[in-house]
DNA sequence: CTATGATTAAAACGAACGTATGAATTATAG
DNA sequence: CTATAATTCATACGTTCGTTTTAATCATAG
């Protein structure tokens, strides 16, 4: 059995695949440039993944596999130091987010490439691709959330799973969008290159995670909606009132 | 010159068009998904709007003129009954996203569809969907800034241009990923239907967005990068300090 | 009514798509 | 070295894509 040379092969088609995808998007990107730029033949990703969306699940498989990894690892650490006490908020973003985030620094683990196209992937519209993510991620949400739960038993578990819902869309678009946001802005301030963007961006970015998960409550117009928010917590969502903190 | 009909037909495409591209993203929707279920002829699209690109262009137009122009109402009134003096940052959020949120309720303006359409178009990968997408918020975005520069002086602008992104990809996630939320949460606080549920969005996702933005200034490990932040507002991100505040 | 321009309709175009096939090549096992 | 399995290669298949073309139909102006 000869695997010497398929093992290269298939990596260079997962690295360029996952560079195509990341710039061009799933539909975008069309097996001959994936396998012209991979320098291998057209039959090649059909022979190693059996088709498109294989090598895509693959793609994502690759990184996801470690990430949800590390993800648990962190938190099942924290737990055990914390002893049976509920975390801090911002250890458990850190654990969520900033695990990810620092993903970027590993180009063995798909540097910036891979977090934008994991970014852009999150608004795909393709169904594959989202019940594969959704059923890739269930575990390690769900693990992370009921943490948050227990971090904040004040606030009702529907606001802490939008929050980490709003936590999520913030974060996607730090990573996939920031050519957009250059282009919706004339960025006056400009940064010397993209490592550096990308140390600076992790304080930022932790730091309005943090600002609104811990928001005060918004209070709902409607009467009925107030019935699942518990006493003590709404508040008006325009200005500041009691912010919700771990203690 | 007839325009009876053809106004009919023109319409008819822009909606289904919308509604498809919202749900199948653009290189997913072909042309005769389109023309079939607006039930009109194959050409009708290329008589109509010229080309695919031309027709997307034409039905964000068909929105995000109106947007735009209110987003811009709305601030110079703003402005003007504030008498030169800086406006809050609820204000100047709650014109931006909260006019765009609104949408939703009006369903001849798009409602629910175009808000989901728009979110996911943001990070969509396609050149000149995002060329065009920021020549048409150019001018209102650059206006919000520099309300936000103005309301929060003692706040780094580079700063407050991050937070603007990360409030544009919470939001664009709030409206656009609520079916993907559904997938990766269980999410066992069912709301009733899709009405009631943007309904309590707004005030949800404006309590965290404003949580966001007004949440402590970073720190950067990076010694350098202290030097574009002022002093007295650099503080730890993962936990409490100094609120950065309009008053 | 007739003429004219706008719209719709049916059909076809070449190009690009993902995939499959079978032979040629390469690497490993005995 | 020979046999055998793994991989690469060139090529073609059937579909679908966006667009174009030409003719038919429609509405309105004179």
């Amino acid at each position: 059995m000869a695997e010497v040379k398929s093992v290269d092969t298939r990596e260079r088609i997962l690295d360029v695949a996952e560079r195509l995808f990341m710039g061009h998007g799933y539909d975008g990107t069309s097996m001959r440039m994936i396998t012209s730029e991979a320098a291998v033949n057209l039959a090649a990703v059909n022979y190693h993944f059996g088709s498109k969306e294989s090598l895509m699940q693959e793609v994502f498989r690759r990184r996801l596999d470690w990430l949800n990894e590390e993800r648990m690892r962190v938190l099942n650490t924290l737990e055990r130091e914390a002893a049976g006490k509920a975390l801090k908020p911002s250890q458990i973003v850190d654990g969520f987010f900033g695990t990810l985030l620092r993903m970027a620094d590993d180009e063995k683990r798909g540097g910036t490439t891979f977090l934008r196209l994991l970014g852009r992937t999150l608004t795909d519209p393709s169904e594959f691709i989202r019940t594969f993510l959704a059923h890739e991620y269930a575990a390690v949400v769900d693990r992370y959330k009921e943490a948050l739960f227990k971090a904040l038993p004040d606030v009702p578990k529907a606001e802490i799973v939008w929050r980490f819902h709003f936590m999520l869309g913030a974060t996607s678009y730090a990573i996939a969008g920031t050519d957009a946001l250059r282009l919706v802005t004339d960025w006056q301030i400009e940064e010397s290159d993209s490592i550096d963007r990308m140390d600076r961006l992790v304080p930022r970015l932790m730091s309005f995670l943090l600002g609104g998960l811990r928001s005060p409550l918004p209070q709902f117009s409607d009467a009925a909606a107030t019935v699942e928010t518990k006493a003590g917590h709404t508040t008006t969502a325009a200005n500041a009132g009691p912010t919700v903190d771990s203690k």
